[in-house]
RNA sequence: GCGCCCGUAGCUCAGCUGGAUAGAGCGUCAGACUCCGGAUCUGAAGGCCGCGCGUUCGAAUCGCGCCGGGCGCACCA
C-alpha cells in the first residue's frame, strides 16, 4: 500500500511537470520497477516515446520534467539514466519506519455487495482435486476482495436435481444387487438390505469428519459402475430418465427413512419404486455428498455464506419469472420446424460474440417441456444480480434457514462447523416465507463465477441474457472467472492404477500425451481427501524426521496438516490459470524449492528469530515508538530490498484481482520469502553485538514476518505452523 | 469449419497494458557457516523465447500469416 500511494504520488509530480514545461497531451504517466537496484526504486521511461511527439532529445525532455517536478517527500533522489530513463530513489528510512507503524485502513465509502459463487462440485460423488483447484481460487479470489474492503458473500451451489445426481440413484435401485454390494464393500443381499446399506452410509453429522470411506467415496465407486452400465445397456438409460422424472415431480417433504422403507418394499415385491420415495432418495443423496464435500473443504480453510439449492429454484418459479422476462424482451422464441423444432431457442445471431457460430441458437426449453441447466443458471444469474423481479419490481428470492454454524482459530486454519455461533452458513428452502432475520442473500452488484474454461460458452450465453433483458451493465459485471482444468500425467494414472489394482483401460494414444482427462464417470481421478491424507502422512514423517525425539509433546499433526495444505494451496495457486495442470504426484509431494512449505519454513524461520531474541536479549520486533528512530538509518541494497517488496502488496492484489490472476499473489510471496531467505545467511540478528545494526535488522524482519504472514494467512489461505 | 487457450533451459513453469543483462524450481555437477533451523544458501552448465513477415528508436511481449498441441461450438452439466 505505501508503494502504491508513492507511485501515484510521483505519477502525479512527472505530469504535472510535462504538463507546465510542455503544451501537449502526454498521456498517461505509468511508473515502473527497473531492473536493478542501482536504477532505482522507481522508474519512468516516458521520455523515450515522447522524443519524437515533442521533437526533442528524450534525455533533455527528463531533464526538464526532473528540474520541474515537485517530487513527493519520500523520493530521495532522482537520476536520469542511459537514453533517458528517469529513476527514482526512495527515502530508505522513511519507508522503512512508515511500514513498522501500522497504518490506518482507508475506511472509505460503504461497497457494494459482490457475490463469488465456487466449489459447485455436481453432489453425486467425492471431490477430486480439479475441484480443488476451482475453489482454491475462488476462496483465494474472495479473500482477496475482502482485503479490498468489500462485502463478500460465497455460495456453493448445490446441482441437486441434474443427471448425476440420477445416476446414482439409479444405480442403487436399478444395477444387479452384486455391484451395489461391491461398491458398498460387502457379501451380496438382497435390494431391500442394500438400500439400508446405502442410507445407512449417509453422513451422520451436518458435516461430518473427513474421511475417504465415506459416503461421497462409496458413490465415487457406484457411479462409475452405472456410466458403464449405460453404454454396456443402452435401455438402461430409461432409469435415468425416471429418476429424473421423479427429481422433478418432487418429494413433497416426505420422510426419508419411509422412503427407504418404501422402496425396500416394491424392490421385494417387484412393484415400482413410487416416485416420491426416489426423488426423496435422491435428495438424501445429494446432501449427503454436498455434507462431504463441505468436510473436504473445511480442512482447507474454506467455508461458505450460502448454499443454494437448484430444487429451490425449480420450486420456486425463478425459471418460470425469468422464462417471461425473455419471453417478454423477445429474446426467445419457440421453434416450430428443423432441428430445434418444440424448444424454445435463444437466438444469439445479433450479438457480435456469437455472429460467426453455424447454430447460434441455444436452446434453453427442451421439447419435452424441460429447462436447460443454462437455463436455471440464467434464472440463478438474475437473482444473484438482484434483478429476478415481479411486474411490481418486488424481488423473486429463497426461503433460507440455517445450515450450521461456523469458525476458524485463525485466518488459514481448518473451518470448524459447531455449535450456535460463529459465521453462518445458510442454505435456501423452497418455501420463501422462510427468512433468516437480519440476513438478505443475493442482489449483488458484482458477481463472479468460478468455472472452468470448458463451460465459457454457457458462461457467455448466460451473461448475453443478463445483457438482452436490458441490464448491460449487469452483465458487464456478472464476470466468468475461468480457469484450465486439473489433468493428470500418464504417470500419475499409473500410479493411481498400481495402488488401486484397477485399469482404467486408456489405450496407447492416451497414455502418451503430455496429460490425461480426469472424469468422474469413469472415475480416472484422485480424490481430494485422498491426497490430502497423502499430503499430511508424507509431512509427517518429515516433521518427525526433523524434530528432537523427546519432544514427544509437540503437536505433530496438527503442523503436518498445515504443510499438506500450504503445499496443496500453493500448487494450486502458483500456476497462471489459463493453463492446464498436469498433477505428478512426485512433483505435488515435493516440500523442496518452488512450493508452499518453502513459504511457509521462511515465515517460520523468522518468527524464531524473534522468539530467540527475547529469550537471549529481552528484545522483540520493532513498534512503533523505536520506529521514529530508524528515519535516518543507512539501509544497505539487499536488505532494502525486502523492504520494497514487503510495501508492494496492495498493487500486487489490485492487479490479482483486475486480472483475476493470483499467481501474481503466488509468485509475489515467493519473491519475499526467496529475499529473506538469501539475507538470512547475510544479516544475523542475535549474534549482532552493534545495538543500532540490530536493531535495522530486527525492523526489516519484523516488516517481512508481519507481510508474510498476511500474504501467506490471510490472502491465499496457507497457515504458518508454529514450527516445522 | 468457426471460436478460445497454450508453445520460453532436459523437465515443470514465471516474465506479455512494448523498455535498460530473458528469470525461478526440479534434475546434473561443484560447494557452504563451531555462529538466529540445511524444508536453506552459493556457484557452474544449460535459451534461433515454435516459425515467418510486419509495426517501432526498441518486440519473448503488439499485429498478420503459418506450424504444433489442447478445449469449446449438446434437447450434458
Amino acid at each position: 500500500m505505501p508503494l502504491q500511494e508513492i507511485r501515484h504520488a510521483a505519477a502525479r509530480a512527472i505530469s504535472d511537470a510535462l504538463a507546465s514545461a510542455f503544451d501537449t497531451d502526454t498521456g498517461p504517466v505509468i511508473l515502473e520497477v527497473p531492473p536493478g537496484r542501482h536504477l532505482g526504486d522507481l522508474a519512468w521511461p516516458g521520455a523515450l516515446p515522447l522524443a519524437k511527439v515533442l521533437r526533442q532529445s528524450p534525455r533533455r525532455i527528463a531533464e526538464t520534467v526532473v528540474s520541474a517536478a515537485a517530487w513527493p517527500p519520500e523520493v530521495a533522489r532522482v537520476e536520469i539514466a542511459g537514453p533517458g530513463f528517469v529513476n527514482l530513489f526512495l527515502d530508505r528510512g522513511r519507508l522503512l519506519a512508515k511500514l513498522l507503524v501500522p497504518g490506518p485502513e482507508e475506511a472509505g465509502a460503504p461497497r457494494d455487495k459482490i457475490v463469488v459463487e465456487h466449489t459447485n462440485i455436481n453432489p453425486n460423488k467425492a471431490a477430486h482435486i480439479g475441484h480443488l483447484r476451482n475453489a482454491v481460487l475462488g476462496d483465494i479470489l474472495v479473500r482477496c476482495l475482502r482485503h479490498l474492503g468489500h462485502p463478500v458473500e460465497v455460495q456453493d451451489y448445490i446441482d441437486d436435481t441434474g443427471v448425476q445426481v440420477a445416476d446414482v440413484v439409479a444405480g442403487v435401485l436399478y444395477l444387479p444387487e452384486r455391484d451395489v454390494a461391491s461398491a458398498l464393500g460387502q457379501e451380496p443381499a438382497s435390494r431391500e438390505e442394500l438400500l439400508d446399506a446405502f442410507v445407512s452410509r449417509l453422513p451422520q453429522s451436518t458435516v461430518p469428519e473427513p474421511s475417504t470411506t465415506d459416503f461421497d467415496d462409496l458413490c465415487w465407486d457406484l457411479y462409475p459402475q452405472v456410466t458403464a452400465r449405460y453404454e454396456s445397456e443402452p435401455e438402461f438409460l430409461g432409469h435415468r430418465t425416471e429418476v429424473l422424472r421423479a427429481v422433478e415431480a418432487g418429494h413433497g417433504g416426505l420422510d426419508l427413512e419411509e422412503s427407504v422403507f418404501t422402496l425396500g418394499r416394491a424392490a421385494s415385491s417387484g412393484e415400482t419404486y413410487p416416485q416420491r420415495a426416489v426423488a426423496r432418495l435422491a435428495a438424501a443423496v445429494a446432501e449427503g455428498n454436498m455434507r462431504c464435500h463441505l468436510a473436504t473443504m473445511a480442512r482447507l480453510g474454506i467455508g461458505y455464506d450460502l448454499l443454494p439449492h437448484e430444487s429451490d429454484i425449480l420450486a420456486l418459479g425463478f425459471w418460470r419469472r425469468a422464462f417471461e422476462l425473455l419471453k417478454e424482451a423477445g429474446a426467445i422464441r419457440k421453434e416450430t420446424a428443423g432441428k430445434n423444432a418444440g424448444c424454445w431457442v435463444m437466438s444469439l445471431a445479433s450479438s457480435p460474440e456469437f455472429a460467426d457460430m453455424d447454430d447460434p441458437d441455444k436452446i434453453l426449453v427442451r421439447s419435452n417441456g424441460t429447462v436447460t441447466y443454462t437455463g436455471k443458471d440464467i434464472a440463478y444469474q438474475l437473482w444473484k444480480l438482484g434483478l429476478l423481479r415481479d411486474p411490481s419490481g418486488t424481488r423473486h428470492d429463497f426461503g433460507y434457514d440455517i445450515f450450521a454454524h461456523w469458525r476458524q482459530a485463525t485466518p488459514a486454519a481448518p473451518v470448524e462447523y459447531c455449535g450456535r455461533s460463529g459465521r453462518l452458513l445458510a442454505r435456501t428452502r423452497p418455501d420463501p416465507s422462510r427468512q433468516i432475520f437480519g440476513r438478505e442473500y443475493g442482489n449483488g452488484r458484482q458477481v463472479y463465477n468460478v468455472i472452468d474454461v470448458r463451460q465459457s460458452y454457457p458462461q457467455k450465453v448466460v451473461r448475453e441474457a443478463v445483457r438482452v433483458l436490458g441490464h448491460p451493465r449487469a452483465a458487464d459485471r456478472s464476470i466468468h472467472f475461468s480457469y484450465e482444468m486439473v489433468a493428470l500425467t500418464p504417470a500419475a494414472v499409473r500410479l493411481i492404477e498400481a495402488r488401486t489394482g484397477v485399469s482404467f483401460g486408456l489405450d496407447e494414444e492416451a497414455m502418451s500425451k503430455s496429460y490425461v482427462e480426469m472424469s468422474g464417470r469413469r472415475g480416472i481421478g484422485v480424490k481430494a481427501d485422498e491426497f490430502l491424507d497423502v499430503l499430511s502422512a508424507q509431512a509427517e514423517d518429515a516433521v518427525r524426521s526433523r524434530t528432537a525425539p523427546d519432544a514427544a509433546s509437540v503437536n505433530v499433526r496438527a503442523r503436518a496438516r498445515a504443510i499438506a495444505v500450504g503445499a496443496l494451496r500453493y500448487l494450486m495457486a502458483r500456476q497462471s490459470r489459463n493453463r492446464v495442470l498436469a498433477f505428478d504426484f512426485d512433483e505435488a509431494l515435493a516440500f523442496e524449492g518452488d512450493t508452499g512449505p518453502y513459504l511457509q519454513y521462511s515465515a517460520v524461520r523468522a518468527a524464531k528469530i524473534f522468539t530467540k531474541l527475547a529469550a537471549r536479549r529481552g528484545e522483540g520486533m520493532v513498534e512503533s515508538e523505536e520506529a521514529a528512530s530508524l528515519q535516518e538509518a543507512e539501509i544497505p541494497d539487499d536488505l532494502w530490498g525486502l523492504v520494497l517488496e514487503c510495501a508492494r502488496r496492495r498493487e500486487i492484489i489490485g492487479q490479482a484481482v483486475d486480472t483475476l490472476e493470483f499467481s501474481l499473489l503466488a509468485q509475489h510471496a515467493h519473491n519475499l520469502a526467496q529475499l529473506f531467505h538469501k539475507l538470512y545467511h547475510v544479516h544475523p540478528v542475535l549474534p549482532e553485538e552493534d545495538e543500532a545494526l540490530r536493531r535495522l535488522r530486527r525492523a526489516v524482519f519484523t516488516v517481512f514476518v508481519r507481510e508474510m504472514r498476511s500474504l501467506l494467512e490471510e490472502l491465499l489461505g496457507i497457515p504458518v505452523p508454529e514450527e516445522m
